[in-house]
DNA sequence: GCCAACGTTGGC
DNA sequence: GCCAACGTTGGC
């Protein structure tokens, strides 16, 4: 099992759309390094779900429910691919940026450290801080 | 609105 | 293959 971080802008696909809509495919990816994630995700994997530019707060726990597949939103671009992911879990408190970048247990997460990525893991380790910081645990 | 950090594109 | 110019993402 595999642990991810994937981004949306809250005014382009929230959390609440996610839970509303029960899954959606995660599409629109064009960058090959994240598009390289994807591809790695497996069924079960679990996925943290972060709100950029606005909140910059993880918000809840998504698991991927169908592995990577041509986007539909590509354009027949064989490049690209999604995979559908599905609500798992919300955070009772979300964990904000700036409450990661103040655990010292955290600044070596890729989301520090190449802040741009959309697609990055998540080592087992810091995925169950983050669940715990969210209280889940 | 600005800027840092990447990526991409295209001329050479 | 290099590099300048440009575009994008995302934090501040």
């Amino acid at each position: 099992m595999q642990y991810w971080l994937i981004k949306s802008e809250p005014n382009v696909y929230s959390w609440e759309m996610l839970v509303q809509e029960g899954s959606t495919c995660w599409s629109g990816v064009r960058n090959y390094q994240a598009r390289n994630n994807l591809r790695l995700m497996r069924s079960g994997d679990l996925a943290l779900h972060y709100h950029s530019n606005i909140g910059k707060e993880i918000v809840g726990i998504a698991e991927v429910v169908r592995e990577a597949y041509p986007d539909p939103t590509a354009e027949g671009d064989p490049n690209w691919v999604c995979v559908d992911v599905a609500p798992k879990q919300a955070f009772v408190r979300p964990v904000r940026l700036e409450d990661i970048k103040a655990e010292p247990r955290l600044q070596k997460m890729e989301l520090i450290r190449q802040s741009r990525l959309s697609v990055v893991s998540v080592r087992e380790d810091e995925f169950n801080l983050l669940c715990a910081m969210g209280e889940m645990a």
